[in-house]
DNA sequence: TGGCGGTGCGGGAACGATTCCGCAATAGTT
DNA sequence: AACTATTGCGGAATCGTTCCCGCACCGCCA
């Protein structure tokens, strides 16, 4: 409406003649108002367009009315996480809580854990510095697949069981025919590289194949991929098929493939455990596990308003469930 | 220090005997303070382990302490923005300002302009509603790439020379012996569109060639690549080149250009409007435009704080190079 | 009818930082 | 030496909201 001065709780008690207690509580849940009046005050405030000013607000209450994000660092290109993100949002915004991402820096992490009511921290990397801040605060922390150490009474974790989806992919891959399935994992410093990499070698050892798997750093560039792939590839016997983890590595894998003559989807079966929309563009399309991120994140960022809402009910544990997409470089009849 | 009670401006003052205006002045760069109890002010708070209250803070200077990040709808997966992202969530961070971002839905646009101190928009959609929206409230409003109308004196432009590019590139292809490139292009609705589809039909009319394009949606599937993908590759005369624009797209050119019987980087020339490490996995690697997107994200956050500390100061405008990074798709010797 | 519990609402004090204003002490001017 | 300008600092109000108390009023039962 007014364009330069916002109207505040104490024109609409004007306006409605009571008094702000009573706009206060009309307008929200506590306190003793008479139906009546809590429907009059309302109607006055929308019709002013009252906006509750949220740094008072936060004042008041003492908090900040936002919650922290906290992606791992050199994760810049990954859809996943980009995904994840925007679940997170929607579900904060559904609540008007602000989202704050951290960069990768000491300074901003600490700077958003000040600034926060608490936390989302997806794929967290063993030993990150930001834990022991939140203990040491009794912040409430909610983790996108387990840490580490387990989280407290102010924490939860929003998991998926990588290591059965794991299993059943290479079930998927034997039932095609692959008899020695090669793995390319995203290391073993994240509860979800663990997992993964626990499923390949339990497989493994039950088939009674060899494990032949590499691990790819994070942040692993192009030349990376292509060498961990190639290096994969030239194992005697020669795997036939390939699965891969980090986040677009399938691509490069199936460059690695090409440059060893070999025709993906048919002499060398490729999967993927992470799902995004370059995966339906490659040639062939790959087949990969869909983790849905984004309602990932909006489960994360669920549970860690509730957490916000009921300090100390915690720890949360709850599971989120994966699928497997299969496409052509998995089916080779 | 304290895992419960902050440490305030009080506190300060008690422990070093001094009046909480002074504590306010010494940290601050206002009012009047000698040297001396300004250092002995300092060393004081950060002893204590001071942190201000944003909060409060915010409601004394009315001001929210958060910057709004409007990202285009459908964005979800594409690597740009997520880098962008981050280079606004870098500058902010220096200034202590969070970043709030917005999703899709009216009411989280709605709900980010009023918590929000100003806005960075990237790829601005025309007819876009939050436009209207921050125009009525006068809100500072920084743009990546430029919009349909211009910002005001409260808003800035950073942006890059597309067409330019598209003209360097379409330069590099004929270099390379193209005479019929192709362009799957994402769309007129965006400035970033229109001046890659200017610069195409520049091109072409300067070198008296057919123009061959196609456009694709911001949230086109992969079904969409693939079908326009094939619709371009079938004109006769048959192009040579093909430059796409959208994010990713070119993969799926590669696949298109199997499924035609042509080998990319020798008889079809393929090349990417935008960098991503996807683009280095390719086979063969893909020539594309680097973008920058996160030192691009730097900048329209840094003009945009800018903006909010002495407002009315614009219209700002910035120029943000590009780079051609060329690669085996369109090195065919 | 007097006392008592319950309901509806208003007064006022916070929350923590900033800033206008004023007062004392010192420096500078004639 | 008297008078003004400047510097250094403190008091108090203020931003908009929430929440603890307390007051008036109504109905109920003894």
């Amino acid at each position: 409406m007014q364009s330069r001065a916002a109207v505040t709780i104490l024109d609409i008690a004007r306006e409605a003649k009571v008094s702000r207690t009573t706009v206060s509580a009309a307008l929200g849940s506590t306190g003793r108002v008479s139906g009546a009046t809590r429907e009059h005050v309302r109607a006055v405030a929308t019709q002013l367009g009252y906006a509750p000013n949220q740094a008072a607000r936060n004042l008041r209450r003492s908090r900040t009315g936002a919650i922290g994000l906290h992606l791992p660092e050199k994760v810049t290109g990954l859809a996943y996480y980009m995904d994840f993100t925007f679940g997170v949002v929607d579900r904060a915004s559904e609540d008007d809580v602000a989202v704050v991402l951290t960069s990768s820096s000491a300074h901003s992490s600490a700077l958003t854990a000040k600034i926060t009511d608490g936390i989302v921290a997806v794929d967290l990397i063993d030993g990150d510095p930001i834990i022991g801040d939140l203990e040491s605060r009794n912040i409430p922390l909610v983790t996108g697949e387990h840490g580490r150490q387990a989280v407290g009474r102010n924490g939860g974790t929003v998991w998926s069981d990588h290591r059965s989806s794991m299993l059943e992919l290479l079930d998927h891959l034997y039932l095609r025919g692959s008899r020695r399935p090669a793995f390319l994992g995203p290391g073993r410093s994240s509860d979800w590289g663990r997992s993964l990499h626990r499923g390949y070698l339990e497989w493994c050892t039950r088939h009674g194949v060899q494990p032949n798997a590499a691990d790819l750093a994070f942040n692993a560039t192009a030349a990376d991929v292509r060498e961990k792939s190639l290096k994969l590839l030239r194992v005697d016997p020669r795997p036939d098929a390939i699965v891969c983890a980090p986040d677009g590595s399938a691509i490069g894998v199936l460059t690695a493939a090409a440059e060893c003559g070999l025709t993906p989807g048919e002499d060398l079966l490729v999967a993927s455990c992470v799902d995004s929309s370059v995966m339906q563009m490659a040639s062939p399309q790959i087949t990969s596990i869909e983790l849905s991120p984004r309602e990932m994140g909006q489960r994360c960022a669920d549970m860690l308003i509730r957490l916000i809402q009921e300090p100390g009910t915690g720890p949360w544990d709850e599971e989120h469930p994966t699928m497997l997409n299969v496409r052509a470089s998995t089916r080779p009849i």
